[in-house]
DNA sequence: CTAGGGTTAG
């Protein structure tokens, strides 16, 4: 007869199904099958070694599992991710046997990862019922971190108030569940109270949710000063921690800082070099972006879809379509494509460098497809003058029993508005009635200016008397439709009505509107005084496209001095619409000194649009400069710039 | 015999 120990020594060195099995009969035979310790040990094996649904029949035949049996399992299960069988095993356990402080925690980590918040509250309930749950700061981290990832933060913080004394831990879990939860101002709240409550103060992994809190917020300063405090200790900052940092430097946009940093860090991983690639990507150094992307691949670090995805918005920012296939070859060769974000970016990057073609080859292949991905396709078609196409793969999408959403519908009426057909206009129509669209105001806003531009205006204006609640975005949407058909009286007419029927607010883009409807009609005077009430009424600092405008009303009178004095007052980035606007009322008032500045500084910040060397050249042909016009003409060939054609349809 | 909190993204 063998002692229970021996047979556990046995188990402790078991590797293979073969011993097991024999080990199996083994207790079966001399009745060690009852020995509690040894069943628990065990059945760890089965689930080790077997398939789950042997290993669950298996333990069923455990004449008396015990918690301690029990909860092996669990644990092993929550190991493999199989949360629905803890719930279960959980459920039947509790019929025979008192579940303990490690049987809650396991059961916990399912309701988390399910979501299943009403589980939750009863094992929230067992705990209580059982009485000790309060000694347990295991426990409270778990019920603290089950209610936060099933969203509810007001049942965490009853759940963390539970607890008196609350270790760094358990303080932890509660900023961490406000950051995650997007109430970034909640989670530094939290945070300083801990500071001044807790006597052991912050660690690494409270710092880096700190940081998250303030990257959210966009809180540099908080940040900074986190920053600070790691400087402050003795350590090392851990890496998570030191990513975390970068990562708010990358976001606020200070390339600079961030470059710093990542220049000190010793230890980087491909979450650090993800960073810096996008925050490259996005503050005007992509070339540098796709550099870094290179020397992180270079060094060996393997790239996941993360960096991948960085660096093809990275190719995205300067239309680099080259390297843009290079990287998609990439993620090919390492599995990545399959991934939907990746193939998403690659979409994003194959439209913007103007290739839909491609773009549409990626999304062919992509074996499951979602509304972030459907919307990609239809947005770049849009984008590149395809919306025809557009029109279709909004139709495929029904099909494919892919509801849009409120965007999607803005981006298709768009799409409808550049066709002008009043008949598909009238389609959406219904479709985003029945769909429940109207209450969206951007929708209702586009659907007005679709009509609009589909030359109906009776049907726009019905859209907008039958809207019952009309923001700030359907009056100008309305403003704007008139304007777009020379109705600048109408516009200002309704513009004076706004005040009268409802107490919105004129905001920067209802006087874009309205001044476009002056300068569309020619009202000069009225155009010039709606900016002046924009600017001296409401107190709205005017962007460059309203500058565009009042620029474009100058110079039609012919005050290119006053436009020109104005441009160089504006506190804003000058933008090429204001020059566009400048060079085209040289043209007509044939001043080949002021247009020559603003052709330089078209030149500067678009390179690559043809239409303003043929103005340029335009501007110095009335002016006789001959041999200028020739040289920007020659240039204009050098630089394969396409010259788009206008095009005239007569229906 | 077993246990809690952290970083990048279409």
């Amino acid at each position: 007869m063998r002692s229970p120990e021996t047979v556990l020594k046995l188990v402790g060195v078991c590797k293979t199904t073969k011993l097991l099995t024999q080990l199996r009969s083994l207790t079966i035979k001399t009745g060690l099958r009852y020995d509690t310790h040894l069943a628990a040990k065990l059945t760890k094996l089965y689930y080790e070694l077997l398939p789950v649904q042997t290993a669950r029949k298996l333990f069923d035949e455990i004449p008396q599992p015990n918690v301690y049996t029990c909860n092996r399992i669990l644990q092993r299960l929550c190991g493999k991710k199989r949360y629905e069988e803890v719930l279960s095993l959980f459920s039947s356990m509790v019929s025979f046997e008192k579940p303990d402080h490690f049987t809650l925690l396991f059961a916990l980590k399912a309701c988390s990862a399910l979501k299943q918040i009403n589980f939750g509250k009863t094992i929230h309930g067992l705990g209580r019922k059982y009485g000790n749950i309060h000694s347990n700061m295991f426990l409270g981290s778990g019920l603290v971190e089950m209610y936060s990832k099933c969203g509810n933060m007001d049942d965490a913080l009853r759940a963390f108030e539970e607890y008196s004394n609350p270790d760094i831990v358990l303080w932890t879990t509660l900023v961490t569940g406000y950051e995650k939860n997007f109430v970034p101002d909640e989670a530094l709240e939290v945070f300083t109270r801990m500071v001044m409550a807790c006597c052991v103060g912050p660690d690494p992994i409270t710092l880096v949710t700190a940081v998250s809190a303030c990257t959210q917020l966009m809180n540099l300063k908080a940040g900074k000063s986190v920053h600070a405090f790691v400087l402050r200790m003795c350590y090392e900052s851990p890496l998570p921690l030191s990513n975390a940092l970068l990562n708010l430097y990358a976001k606020t946009g200070f390339t600079f800082c961030a470059g710093n940093l990542f220049r000190v860090m010793e230890e980087k991983d491909v979450i650090s070099w993800s960073c810096m690639i996008s925050c490259c990507a996005h503050n005007n150094a992509a070339d540098r972006a796709i550099s870094l992307f290179d020397e992180m691949i270079y060094k060996g670090v393997e790239p996941n879809s993360v960096s991948v995805i960085s660096a093809l918005q990275a190719c995205e920012a300067c239309c680099n379509l080259e390297k843009g296939r290079q990287i998609h070859e990439l993620a090919f060769q390492k599995g990545l494509e399959l991934d939907i974000l990746v193939s998403t970016a690659l979409i994003d990057m194959y439209m913007s460098c103007c290739s839909p073609h491609e773009a549409i080859m990626v999304f062919d292949r992509m074996p499951n497809k979602d509304l972030v991905s459907w919307f990609a396709l239809l947005c770049g078609c849009v984008q590149n003058g395809l919306a025809n196409k557009s029109m279709q793969i909004f139709r495929d999408m029904m099909a494919n029993d892919i509801r849009p959403d409120a965007t999607v519908m803005v981006k298709i009426l768009g799409a409808c508005s550049e066709l002008g057909v009043l008949e598909l206009t009238s389609c959406l129509h219904s479709y985003v009635i029945r769909g429940g669209f109207l209450s969206n105001s951007f929708v209702g806003a586009s659907l007005i200016d679709c009509y609009a531009k589909c030359g109906s205006m009776e049907e726009a204006i019905k859209v907008f008397e039958r809207l019952t609640e009309k923001d700030v975005v359907i009056w100008s949407s309305m403003f704007a439709g008139y304007g777009i058909h020379g109705q600048a009286r109408e516009s200002i007419k309704l513009f004076h009505r706004m005040f009268t029927d409802s107490t919105v607010y004129p905001n920067k883009v209802t006087f874009l509107s309205i001044l476009a409807a002056c300068s569309h009609a020619g009202f000069v005077e009225e155009g010039i005084e709606f900016f002046n009430i924009m600017l001296n009424k409401y107190q709205l600092m005017p962007e460059s496209k309203h500058y565009a405008i009042i620029v474009d009303l100058l110079g039609r009178t012919g005050e290119l001095d006053k436009a020109m004095s104005l441009i160089n007052q504006m506190q804003s980035q000058v933008g090429a619409h204001v020059w566009g606007a400048l060079l085209g009322a040289c043209r007509i008032h044939q001043s080949a000194e002021i247009g020559d500045v603003a052709a330089r500084n078209l030149l500067r910040l678009d390179p690559d649009n043809a239409g303003y060397y043929i103005l340029l050249s335009n501007v110095y042909a009335v002016d006789g400069k001959w041999d200028d016009a020739a040289e920007l003409r020659r240039s204009i060939k050098e630089k394969e710039l396409k010259t788009i054609t206008g095009q005239s349809v007569v229906l």
